[in-house]
DNA sequence: ATATATTGGATATATTTTATCCTTGATATT
DNA sequence: AATATCAAGGATAAAATATATCCAATATAT
């Protein structure tokens, strides 16, 4: 019971990406590095993060990712579920059909929800909500509360000198 | 990002056991065969709800499985930590510490916790609250509920004729 | 042309989940 | 006392996933 790794690694890619200036790109290698992650697996998920419409690719020399959206229009939600999947927690493979009584004649009871499947449903659905009403937007603002002032200006001078500019998409 | 298939199994046996007269119990054998799974890993999976403290065996001739507490005393969160672990669902390794920027002199900024820890830290606990507030009287209700009077008398039956009385330990 | 990027398929490795087996100890029954 | 039935738990084994790498193909700025 537990989230692919690549989930932290998304969406602290993501948030660093919020940070960039408008139009602006970090290539995977940036990504990685800054991160200490490896560049390759990492480069998965970002192609999972691209295929999900949060992120866009810009090829070539002095291309690299940026968001295709506003950071207050991502949610965590689409992040988890973009590299996790969408499978839900709790997987219902109607073990109430079964056994030796459940086959015979019975079929009319099973057209309703088993009460066990429900109540992990809802639960379930708390989870998604509660990652649905997070956006982007909100983390980023914690994210670059959270270090202080020199920290920080080492951090965006590194940043800077390895950012790119590219052309909006069509 | 998925709970063991051992979840469901663990949940539909503690609820059959929930139905049960007070003091008896049933045997591995017989919880196995009435939802048609594994006897030897069905086994491990009651030995982990024993440790647990939320079902109670009873070894020897005539001996079994029985609820250690009412139905409403037992939650679902328990039932599922106590097969699944009490694991969080998202792991935070920490990489924001991990880069090249990070090592340096900012053991300080660290010790408040990361954003995105929180962040996903908050919805899994709205997951947690949802489980702790349906207890396994709840299931157990809408459990029986689902069947039809004929189907439930034979289950009633099929349950009767292996059902065990022990008495009840110290 | 060339160098830098992403894309996506194929593949390898590691870890976790699922499952079985077997010995030990407990306890009703005979 | 001997026997049969049951759970406990350790040691593996097999299967499924997650993690990770590599490479050929494509796109594009310079
Ligand atoms: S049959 Fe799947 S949860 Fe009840
Ligand atoms: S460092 Fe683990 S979630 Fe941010």
């Amino acid at each position: 019971m537990k989230l692919s790794e690549g989930v932290e690694w998304g969406l602290h890619c993501v948030s660093v990406l919020a940070g960039l200036p408008s139009g602006a790109t970090l290539p995977t290698k940036t990504l990685a590095e800054y991160h200490g992650l490896s560049e390759t697996y990492l480069s998965k998920h970002l192609q999972a993060l691209t295929n999900a419409r949060i992120i866009e690719s810009v090829p070539g020399p002095r291309g690299g990712y940026r968001l295709l959206r506003l950071p207050e229009e991502i949610t965590l939600l689409e992040i988890v579920e973009a590299i996790d999947g969408r499978e839900p927690l709790f997987r219902c493979t109607e073990i109430r059909q079964r056994g030796p009584l459940a086959c015979e004649a019975s079929a009319q009871a099973y057209r309703l929800p088993c009460g066990i499947h429900v109540a992990m449903a809802r639960a379930e659905k708390a989870w998604r909500e509660a990652l649905k009403t997070q956006t982007l937007a909100d983390i980023v603002n914690q994210y670059t509360q959270d270090v202080d002032p020199q920290q920080q200006q080492r951090r965006n001078q590194w940043m800077s000198e390895r950012l790119r500019s590219a052309p909006k998409k069509s």
